[in-house]
DNA sequence: CCTACCACCTGTAAGC
DNA sequence: TGCTTACAGGTGGTAG
């Protein structure tokens, strides 16, 4: 679901309505939402109450809330995940997971999650070089294109050394974090690429332009406050944002390009769908058998 | 080591 | 009306 935009909307709105308040209770309703906290939903329950939220972190789609010492309260909405902050007495949500309750009285955390591919566990923290500290269990997780430290050459070389199709590889976590198949689709559909295109067949200054259509398209949608389709991707407050309106190709088959006017196709891909327009995103010839010299 | 693919879920919409 | 199928914003584990 939620792509970087959606999330830093969620990072936002936790910083704002949840850093420095105290946490009373916690109480996991769902033991998927914890299945990743490997000591389980008990002591996750236990280890945090009475702890202080002191801020709202993210890298990619991920988020984190540090908590006290050297640790911190790691939530993924993975595909239909909300976090919400609503008052204690408003009922509980049709799919609510994981509730905490905050000692000054104040609006619940809420972890609302229909399919429950999203979770929440508690972890240590890691000081990584250069100079950034993120939860462990992330540490395999890229740099996103939205923070200060992503080193825009080492993408580059790192992508053009991957032996798949360039939307595979933007794809790729550990390569560039928090874009989707949203994102991934306009960035693309920006820069002129097709989806299919072998990632080591890029030039370097073709590498820069799709990175520049992804920090773009991820700035312009926060600015919207996000994509949401539908009721499942909203802000802390269960309001969604407005970006679906400036979709140029996902989820518009049949519709004309905005800058071409040829219709948009769409194309299965991993279970799931790519659009782009045929005429400005030309797919690419096959490529030669890979091996041999 | 790297890449590709599927399982993990619930709900909605479309097709018959 | 009801049944079946396709599809939905992600990712960890594992087969190759």
């Amino acid at each position: 679901m939620p792509e970087l935009p959606e999330v830093e909307v969620v990072r936002r709105g936790l910083a704002r309505w949840v850093a420095g308040r105290e946490i009373a209770e916690v109480e996991v309703l769902h033991p998927r939402a914890v299945r990743r906290h490997l000591p389980g939903a008990r002591e996750f329950e236990a280890r945090l109450s009475g702890r202080v939220i002191s801020s709202a972190e993210r890298r990619g789609k991920y988020l984190w809330l540090p908590v006290g010492d050297d640790s911190s309260m790691i939530a993924h909405l993975g595909m239909s995940g909300q976090l919400l902050v609503v008052p204690p007495s408003a009922p509980p949500e049709r799919h609510l997971r994981v509730r905490l309750s905050f000692a000054d009285g104040g609006p619940d955390l809420r972890f609302v999650d229909q399919r429950t591919f999203g979770h929440l566990m508690l972890a240590d923290l890691v000081r990584l070089p250069p100079a950034r500290t993120v939860p462990e269990p992330i540490w395999h997780i890229a740099p996103d294109p939205l923070e200060e430290l992503f080193d825009d050459r080492l993408f580059a070389r790192r992508l053009r050394a991957k032996r798949t199709e360039i939307k595979r590889a933007l794809l790729d976590q550990s390569l560039i974090s928090g874009v989707g198949n949203i994102y991934a689709d306009e960035a693309l559909w920006r820069a002129k690429l097709h989806g299919t295109r072998e990632a080591d067949s890029l030039t370097g200054s073709k590498t820069a332009e799709l990175l520049a259509a992804v920090r773009d398209v991820m700035n312009e949608a926060l600015d919207q406050g996000g994509t949401s389709f539908d009721s499942l991707y909203v802000n802390v407050n269960g309001e969604s944002g407005y970006f679906d309106r400036s979709l140029a190709v996902y989820g518009r088959k049949d519709l004309p390009c905005s800058r071409c006017g040829t219709a948009v196709t769409r194309e299965p891909f991993m279970n799931r769908s790519s659009y782009s327009c045929p005429r400005c995103q030309p797919r690419p010839r096959v490529r030669r058998p890979a091996g041999r010299l």
